[in-house]
DNA sequence: TGTACATCAGTGAACGCGCGTTCACTGATGTAC
DNA sequence: TGTACATCAGTGAACGCGCGTTCACTGATGTAC
């Protein structure tokens, strides 16, 4: 950003990563080429070789900045309800959610398993390893404080993990019927879904 | 498939069909081309253009055939079980992560919405719909036999869908951990999953 | 502080490729008489 | 039953396009003296 409009960028692996991730918003993941990044990022068509091997590379890096951001937004909503673990559970389910909602193909990319390779790819590995070690986390404090059944957390994770993600997947393919949609808000949707989790029953009302 | 060798194909549109199936399997859904599936079917690559408007057109119709396919199986365990509501409902889960997991780009290309505009292809919103009624029904079944907990029978065909989609999700997208895989079949982790959901107490022995 | 030079991050022309789609055509099939 | 003809499902050449990648190059930057 700081050097504009000189020969050198200052800045060009993020500014690709970021006009990839606009490019994907804009014109889903068909629409991602190499090219039309470097278009966007103002800098010759050649000029990403200089920081990623190829195309496959950049695609790992836009998929490894969509599961960092879903970390931090998910990580935000426990630290925002440090030591109230039901509101904990719930506001992590929908930071999930909401970042799938607000970028639904930067979502799809990270979570869709379209790249192939991405076990190449260490900072890739790192963060979906984290993330999993979060849910775990999350569930154990939950067993804990008495809302989750028990049982391994490891597995209460896939569950918990399974539910949020499976409800994100119905809702951005449209499987979701028109009159559930009119009756209740997607906040409300995923907490009666979080309801048939849970140990105890949670009011939808609570968190609106 | 009768008239091989003759002028014309006699049953071209589905052998495109099915053409598009193998080369997803074997290639992904980044291999699909209206091209490459012409020459599968043994065919000039102007052909499909006789029975689809565009690859669009085809993209579709691989993707009711998967929803159809799909249904089926599903529809299969179900009444394999008449009279057994909680084997219904394990049996009938299963066969959903099976289709999954015997064709995961068929699958994938039927229900992660790559598609944009599968809305305008009535066939696939019909089995679409189809398929939702199916689950509503055996949650239906579920909770009149006490397995499932009550709540609108949509809503916990929701969660009930979700928990199973997102537990797929999770397997396709490699993101399940190594030492759960090594600790629990795929099977039982699932029956463990929904044992979250339950209302009873499923027993992954029983289901070996 | 000023100069020489190595390093680095860009440029732009060029490559070959496979793609979706159109078009004038042709061979096979079915139908009317 | 045989013939004429309309219809239909194929063919193959041609189009223009955007793509990923390579390559010789060049301008800017940082460093040694």
């Amino acid at each position: 950003m700081s050097r504009k409009n000189s020969y050198h960028h200052g800045d060009l692996k993020n500014a690709l990563i970021q006009a990839g991730i606009e490019i994907l918003s804009r014109e889903g993941v068909n629409g991602l080429s190499l090219r039309k990044v470097a278009r966007k990022a103002g800098v010759s068509h050649a000029a990403p070789y200089a920081h990623f091997t190829d195309k496959q590379a950049l695609v790992a890096a836009i998929s490894t900045a969509g599961y960092e951001k879903l970390y931090d937004k998910v990580y935000d909503a426990v630290q925002r309800h440090q030591g109230d673990p039901l509101r904990q559970f719930v506001e992590a389910a929908w930071a999930y959610v909401e970042f799938a909602l607000t970028d639904p193909d930067h979502f799809k990319i990270t979570l869709s398993g379209v790249v192939e390779k991405e076990k190449d790819y260490p900072a890739f590995v790192e963060i979906s390893h984290k993330s999993f070690g979060l849910v775990v986390e999350l569930v154990e404090a939950g067993q804990r404080a008495g809302i989750l059944n028990e049982g391994p957390p490891d597995l209460v994770a896939v569950s918990v993990w399974g539910l949020v993600h499976g409800f994100v997947s119905l809702i951005l393919e449209d499987q979701i019927s028109h009159t559930l949609l009119e009756h209740y808000s997607l906040k409300e949707m995923l907490i009666l879904a979080l309801n048939q989790i849970t140990a105890v029953d949670i009011d939808p009302q609570a968190f609106a």
